[in-house]
DNA sequence: GACGGCTTCTGACATTTGTCATCGCCAGGC
DNA sequence: GCCTGGCGATGACAAATGTCAGAAGCCGTC
């Protein structure tokens, strides 16, 4: 029998992703939750031998959930369920130690053998998704473009950037000015919405 | 009996919905589709009481779906179940003669309670999403300053949506302008982002 | 038929953004 | 000890963006 933990912040599809796994015979849901900071606290009560994790969740997000169980609770593995199947996510879920990456429009047999396969040890990911990372490489940006970026995402101006990152707007202006050329645009807009599409952000 | 249609374009959360609504004695889920264009063709086929579509499908969305049950299979009442529970989409939603709106967050059993109200004729809407639409109003876009905002959403420039709407860019400045006030922005980029979350997009 | 509102355009203007060269500082690697 | 590369800054410049006023045509309404 194999113990699941879920976590997904929408209700309804925790509920009915526990009902359909619930199906399985050797499945047993025995805990879900729906926000990422209750991951750890709930594995270490219930003692699942999986965690289907969904990566947009409040607290704290499935990535940094996996990256959690695996030092507080090593016995429990990671399985990532996604809506996005973007490498920069693949690459940060393998990085924080999760066992496997299942995309959610994934058919649903394919869950229930990942669920399996990382149960037995196995790692489980998507290979279309796993060449794509592969090939993409990791993000070019250093870590001060990816601040900047982040920052600049909801549609700030540069002296709001430059505020809230207590630097000048000169060197606000040099980052994106190199964040937009390592992603191949030609707009801060742009900039943002393929770093946030190849999950560099 | 209350027969389903059930239209979603991620295969696990489909199939999990599906089973989660087939639990329920007095439902059956008559059929299922992953793409809004084959939601009245499936519907004229299995003749289904309530169609379950969530908005963001492939062809077309699921409001455009709505829509196209009303005026092609009346009998088949909608129910809108998405993911984002944005003001602008309830009131399209309610535009395009749907019976009921659920957030994927709601919790399992208003579902079941909505799909039955739906069936029996009743309308059916969360009635804090319902507040928030009445209390924010329509659009004040005009169909143009609309136009402009969605073709600069992925961060096109100016000359780039000028060719694509076929305007001149003095006029689609003018627009930009006009829809970085109504919205409240101090960007295009925020302006956008505003537009889209209030569903005016 | 006058009025208002939407569409489209022009021209002018101030501001913001993006680019580039250049500098000093500091940490790591060879 | 030197070289590289990230960090932070300045100054200058060109290009893009945002704002404003004005004008013409079209449509609907009162």
């Amino acid at each position: 029998m194999i113990r699941l933990l879920l976590a997904d912040d929408q209700e309804l599809i925790r509920a009915a992703l526990a009902v359909m796994l619930g199906l399985e015979d050797d499945f047993e849901v025995v805990v879900t939750v729906g926000r990422g900071d209750e991951v750890v606290e709930a594995a270490r009560a219930h003692r699942p031998d999986v965690a289907l994790l969904d990566i947009d969740m409040p607290g704290i997000d499935g990535l940094a959930a996996a990256g959690a169980l695996a030092h507080e609770v090593p016995e429990c593995r990671s399985l990532i369920l996604t809506t996005f199947g973007r490498p920069g996510y693949l690459r940060r879920a393998m990085e924080s130690g999760a066992y496997g990456f299942v995309v959610k429009d994934a058919p649903p047999d394919r869950l229930a053998d990942a669920v399996r396969r990382v149960a037995a040890g196995e790692r489980v990911v998507a290979p279309a998704l796993a060449a794509a990372t592969l090939s993409l490489g990791a993000s070019p940006l250093t870590p001060r473009e990816r601040d900047v970026l982040v920052a600049a995402r909801p549609g700030a101006t540069v002296a709001e950037i430059a505020s809230r990152l207590f630097l000048s707007e000169g060197t606000v202006r040099n980052y994106l000015s190199a964040a937009i050329a390592k992603a191949g645009a030609r707009n801060r807009a742009e900039a943002v919405r393929a770093a946030d599409e190849r999950g560099w952000l």
